[in-house]
RNA sequence: GUGGUUGUAGCUCAAUUGGUUAGAGCGCCGGACUGUGGCUCCGGAGGUUGCGGGUUCAAUUCCCAUCAGCCACCCCA
């Protein structure tokens, strides 16, 4: 073997592109209920937009270089500085909401694991210029329906759902200053997969009191809207929570809020999300994160671009696709072969091509034995390239002007007119009646 | 980047306490079968046991290093 692929980049053979086209496929299908359109932009960035982002210190988990202009440059790790870049730049002349989506292969440096590569293609989908609740619906609405037109029920997948105005208020109402909101996010942001002792060893050493650490754990574990609801009794700023709770009436008059839970351990990492987050998980939870999103309203206007409200999420094909998989709703591999033209003796090797050629050109897929074999083994080619009929063409059909149409799948044949024979397979009816006999 | 763990044919796996020429199934190629396929039977190709050192009369087996996969951290755009 001369060598492999990087560590964590992918080749895609047949099969794994199939399944690759399949999750594309469905993608677009989905965001295009929605009224999405597609765009996309460069893999190649100056390295600026995303440090001016998330700071310097991203660019040790960046493929970054110096280009033979001298500009530092970054192969992309995320969309947003380029959509923000895009849709600024034209903000006034479109139309709003603005619904957009991309499907880019995205770049990291990190050392890889199961579900989380060097390399991956995300769905992203942005709404932009709409502040109200139904724009969150719609857009988590969006993600659940990719799940389901993959197949996966609520029994499979699960939206878990939070909104950082209502954190914001709850923290605030167990005594967490607002400097201290940012220490909080993140403790709760990692609550489920740390130790509770460490978490509250840091809260206390970031200057935390034990009873308001305590209660940041309890807002934590807020589950359901019944819990969030009484959560919220007695709040002084109960309002916080009106725009969640409006998305979830609309998820749930979309009919879909049997994949909805409400959860405050999520908080999604990133700084800039101002409203609703939400991710999706695999019911059993054995998985990384299918999907992730919320509010940004803020974001466009801090990367240099337009004052306008958005949202978006992203959604990776790694973690999707092994989801498929284990489920068995991966779609079956290999493209079929329509009809498969076997030539019965050399000199029906003319004959059989000028017919493979017509039906290609009609549309249809369409193989022949690229050496000489005998029937037989033409024949089992035809089988292990999954073609559904077979021609068989020999000197004696030829004198009869005619060829011997087969369905494979059925075990019956017809001797058809050569004239007739794109009518024949095109009407799909090999075997279905005796053929016409002439004269 | 840190720590742990696993690497045998295209795939899934064998190989006695270190012991001769590293095997099997599936897959692939071919034959039985020169105008009729899926089945069956037979045969064949395919391995520097991840790569490189070391110990030993002898290493797939033990040791070291390295690369790659996996797991946990880190990070999660």
């Amino acid at each position: 073997m001369p060598s492999q692929a990087l560590p964590g980049f992918r080749d895609f053979y047949p099969d794994e592109l199939e399944l690759r086209a399949h999750i594309f496929r469905t993608w677009r299908e989905v965001a295009r209920r929605y009224g999405f359109e597609e765009y996309d932009g460069p893999p190649l960035e100056p390295l600026d937009i995303y440090t001016a982002k998330s700071g310097s210190e991203i660019v040790g988990q960046l493929y970054n270089f110096t280009d033979k202009g001298g500009r530092e440059v970054a192969l992309r790790p995320e969309m947003t500085p380029t959509f923000a870049r895009m849709v600024s730049a034209r903000a006034n002349g479109l139309r709003k909401p603005i619904r957009w989506f991309s499907i880019p292969q995205l770049f990291r440096y990190e050392r890889q694991q199961r579900g989380r590569l060097r390399e991956h293609f995300q769905l992203n989908c942005d709404l932009v210029g709409e502040a109200g609740p139904l724009a969150d619906a719609e857009l988590i609405a969006l993600s659940i329906d990719v799940m389901r037109a993959f197949g996966l029920t609520e029994r499979d997948v699960r939206a878990r759902v939070s909104d950082r105005r209502v954190l914001g208020a709850l923290l605030a109402a167990a005594g967490v200053s607002a400097a201290h909101l940012g220490d909080a996010y993140q403790a709760i942001d990692k609550a489920e997969r740390s130790r509770p002792g460490e978490l509250a060893a840091q809260l206390r050493s970031a200057g935390l009191g034990d009873a308001v650490i305590e209660k940041v754990f309890a807002v934590a574990a807020i589950r359901g809207r019944p819990a969030l609801e009484a959560a919220l009794a007695g709040l002084p700023d109960a309002g916080a929570a009106a725009p969640l709770l409006t998305a979830l009436d609309a998820l749930d008059a979309m009919g879909l809020g049997a994949y909805v839970d409400v959860d405050l351990s999520i908080v999604r990492g990133l700084a800039y999300y101002t409203g609703t987050v939400f991710e999706l998980f695999d019911a059993g939870r054995t998985l990384r994160a299918i999907c992730g999103g919320g509010r940004y309203d803020g974001l466009l206007l801090a990367l240099g671009g337009v004052d306008l409200p958005a949202l978006g999420f992203g959604m990776g094909d790694v973690v999707l696709g092994e989801l498929l998989r284990e489920r068995g709703l991966a779609p079956p591999a290999r493209a079929e072969v329509d009809v498969f033209v076997a030539a019965v003796t050399p000199e029906d090797v003319p004959h059989a091509l000028a017919l493979a050629h017509e039906l290609r050109d009609a549309g249809l897929a369409c193989e022949f034995a690229l050496a000489a074999q005998p029937l037989g083994r033409q024949l089992k080619q035809a089988d292990a390239r999954g073609a559904r009929r077979a021609i068989v063409i020999g000197p004696d059909d030829r004198a009869r002007g005619e060829v011997v149409l087969k369905d494979l799948a059925g075990k019956t044949q017809a001797p058809v007119r050569r004239d007739a024979v794109l009518a024949a397979v095109a009407a799909g009816d090999a075997g279905a009646h005796t053929g016409s006999r002439d004269g």
